[in-house]
DNA sequence: TTCGGGCTCATACTTTAGGGTGATTTTTAA
DNA sequence: TTAAAAATCACCCTAAAGTATGAGCCCGAA
């Protein structure tokens, strides 16, 4: 207890001591110097600077480091995981095929590379855009991708 | 350039103005107190403690905070209500109209009904969406809406 | 075994998207 | 007030997307 206060108040006990010390040599300095009447200025001028000095350490000492703390934002898949809605994909009759090119469209492939991805030609994956359009009555693949995405047949 | 070097070194100059005028004022209270022998103690106590707390006021002013980045976890689209990412906006550099533009691609719309929908032309869409992509550094619009649902930029 | 659905591919064509450049006007910030 | 950014529009050209149609292959169900 007693030791954990001396431990909490050791800086400033410390300067304390270190004033008090100063303040001794201080006095000692005075009677040398007093004496030369026109060195009274830089007397007073270096106990301004070393107090300063001495404040400038022990606040430096005394306070925790100033931090601001910058949060940076990391994008994370939120937690409740995807689950495909299986009801209304046979709703709208989509094939296995079809749901594949879904979802690869709302990566945001190219019909190209949808169809690199998927070793077929760019042609099939055309012919299964247009079943899926058709299918969900859309007339395009961002149409396509938002309604997949509201009817959760999609991520 | 000037004013900039001015600005800069405020608290320097501030701090200097000040020590100059306190040290007219203890000139000025030397030629008073100087008479009173036994106030002499106190006087230089006064100045030590004076210039310790100037101290350590500048110390506080000119410790720069120290910058820590967190690493904080943003979980997207969890709630039922959107909440706009502002912060991703300004980062990419999106404008308003960019924005709107953004928006209603991912309600599906094409350029020419997007352009209809604004009251501007099919070209100025262009230019807003090729803007969009090239901000956004994607290259195709289902990638800019796929990016934009991921960054809580759009719902 | 036939028949339909799913998957594949092709050709031809139209529409939409996107890139590049340049210009004018309006708005905003310094 | 001046400079920068935003918003508007145009023209030209290429790339990608989408439409229409036809056709061959495979597999499982009737």
């Amino acid at each position: 207890m007693a030791s954990n206060l001396l431990a909490k108040n050791k800086h400033t006990i410390l300067y304390a001591v270190a004033l008090a010390l100063l303040l001794l040599l201080l006095k000692w300095l005075e009677l040398k110097l007093i004496i030369v009447d026109n060195a009274y200025e830089i007397y007073m001028g270096a106990i301004a600077v070393f107090f300063t000095v001495l404040g400038i350490w022990l606040a430096l000492k005394l306070t925790k480091p100033k931090t601001v703390v910058v949060e940076k934002q990391v994008y994370v898949n939120n937690g409740p995981e995807f689950i495909i809605n299986q009801t209304e994909v046979e709703k709208l009759g989509l094939s296995k095929r079809e749901l594949d090119v879904l979802q690869l469209m709302a990566e945001g492939l190219s019909n190209q590379e949808i169809s690199e991805r998927l070793f077929v030609s760019l042609n099939t994956i055309k012919t299964h855009s247009a079943k899926v359009f058709e299918k969900m009555e859309v007339k395009r693949r961002t149409q396509a991708v938002e309604m997949g995405k509201r009817l959760s047949i999609i991520p």
